[in-house]
DNA sequence: GTCTATAATTAGATAGAC
DNA sequence: GTCTATCTAATTATAGAC
C-alpha cells in the first residue's frame, strides 16, 4: 500500500484551537452547503469568531477549503492505513471485508467527506482538479488495485475493478450523506451505532457473500 | 405500484419554447453547481436570453428550480412505469432486474436528478422538505415495497429494505453523477453505451447474483 | 490574535420601454 | 414576451485600532 501513496500524507502542522474550531465549522459547512452556499460569517459565526478573523487564519476563502479538505482525507487515510496495520498475517478476504467495514464505519462518522467530493466532482473545475489529483487518484488507485488482486482469487464476481469502485463508494456512504433525507424517509439515525452496523454488515454481504 | 402513487403525476403542462430552454439550463446549472452556485445570469446565458426574463416566466430563484426538479422526476416515473408497463405476465426475479437496470440507465441519462437530491438531502431544509414529500417518499415506498417481496420470496439477502435501499440509490447513479471524476479517475466515458451496459449488468450482478 | 468598520463586487429582483 | 437599466441586499476581503 506504501507504494501507492496512501500512508505517506502529512498531518496537518497547527495546532491553534481557534483554527481548529474553525476548520471544524468549516468542514460542517461546506460538505452540507458547497462551496458556494456556505457563506464566512456563519462558519466565523459556528466557530465563535467575527468574519474578517477567516482572512488572518487562511488566505481566502478557497484555501479554507483546501485546508477543511486535507483534514477529512488525512482522517479516511489514517484510518485505513491502522486499520489494515493491524491484520498482518491475516488471509486476503478477511483483510478486504474488514477495509470495506472500516470504509463504511468511517463514512457514517464522517459523511462530509464524500459529500464533498459529489458537490466538487460533478463538473470540471479548479477544485476538482485539486481533489482528485491529490486525494481521491491515490484512494482509487488503492482500492481497485485490492479489488483486481481479490478478483483474481476468485473473491469477488467477475466485474470490472472501475465499476466495483463506484458500487462500493456508492453503496457504503450514500445513506449517511444523506442522513436527513434517512432519518425522514425510513425513520433510521443513521448515526445510531446499531443501523451503522447493520449497513456495514449489508454492504459486505453483497461484495463478499454471507 | 398506482396504490404508491408513482402513476398519477402530472407532466409539465407548458409547452412554450423558451421557457423550456430556460428549464434545460437550470436544470444543468443547478445539479452541476447546487441551487445558491448556479446564478440566475448563467442560468439565462445557457438558455440564450436575458436575466429578469427568468423573473417573467417564473416567480423566483425557488420558484424554477422547484419546476426544472418536477421535469426531471416526472422523466423517471414516465421511465420506469412505462418500463413495469410492457412487462405483464413476466415473473418477479426478472421484472426486478429490469427495473433497476432502467433506473441505472436512467441514472446514466439524467444524473442530474441524484445530484440535485444530494446536494438538497444533506441538510434539513425548506427544499429538502418539497423535495422529499413531493418527488422522494413516493419512490422509497414503491422500491422498498418491491424489495421486500423480493426478499419474501428468496430472491434477496436477508438485509433490511431500508439498508437496500440507500446500497441501490448510491451503486447505481454514484458513476453518473461523478461523472467527470469518472473520466479523469478511471479513463471511462460515463455516457457510452459500453460503459452504461457494464455499469447495469454490474449493478445487477452485485444485487441479484449471476 | 481578534476586533470594528468598510470597501468592492455580485447576486436576485423590479421598473418600464418596446 | 423580451429587453435595458437599476435597486437592494448580501458576499468576500481589507484597513486599522486594540
Amino acid at each position: 500500500m506504501s507504494e501507492t501513496g496512501l500512508a505517506n500524507r502529512p498531518t496537518r502542522p497547527s495546532a491553534d484551537p481557534t483554527r481548529e474550531r474553525i476548520l471544524a465549522a468549516a468542514l460542517d459547512l461546506f460538505s452540507e452547503r458547497s462551496f458556494e452556499g456556505a457563506t464566512t460569517r456563519e462558519i466565523a459565526g459556528r466557530a465563535g469568531v467575527t468574519q474578517p478573523l477567516l482572512n488572518y487564519h487562511f488566505r481566502s476563502k478557497d484555501e479554507l477549503w483546501r485546508a477543511a479538505v486535507d483534514g477529512v482525507f488525512g482522517e479516511l487515510v489514517e484510518a485505513l492505513v491502522s486499520r489494515e496495520e493491524g491484520l498482518s498475517g491475516v488471509d486476503d478476504l478477511t483483510t478486504a471485508r474488514l477495509v470495506v467495514r472500516e470504509f463504511v464505519l468511517f463514512s457514517a462518522r464522517r459523511p462530509q467527506l464524500h459529500r464533498i467530493i459529489t458537490q466538487e466532482c460533478k463538473a470540471d473545475g479548479p477544485r476538482m482538479d485539486w481533489l482528485v489529483e491529490r486525494h481521491v487518484r491515490p484512494l482509487y488507485q488503492a482500492t481497485t488495485e485490492r479489488f483486481a488482486r481479490l478478483r483474481q482469487q476468485g473473491y469477488l464476481p467477475d466485474v470490472p475493478v472501475e465499476h466495483l469502485y463506484y458500487i462500493v463508494t456508492g453503496a457504503g456512504p450514500t445513506m449517511f450523506v444523506l442522513g436527513p433525507e434517512c432519518r425522514r424517509l425510513a425513520g433510521l439515525d443513521p448515526t445510531s451505532p446499531d443501523v451503522i452496523e447493520a449497513h456495514a454488515d449489508a454492504v459486505c454481504t453483497f461484495l463478499f457473500g454471507r
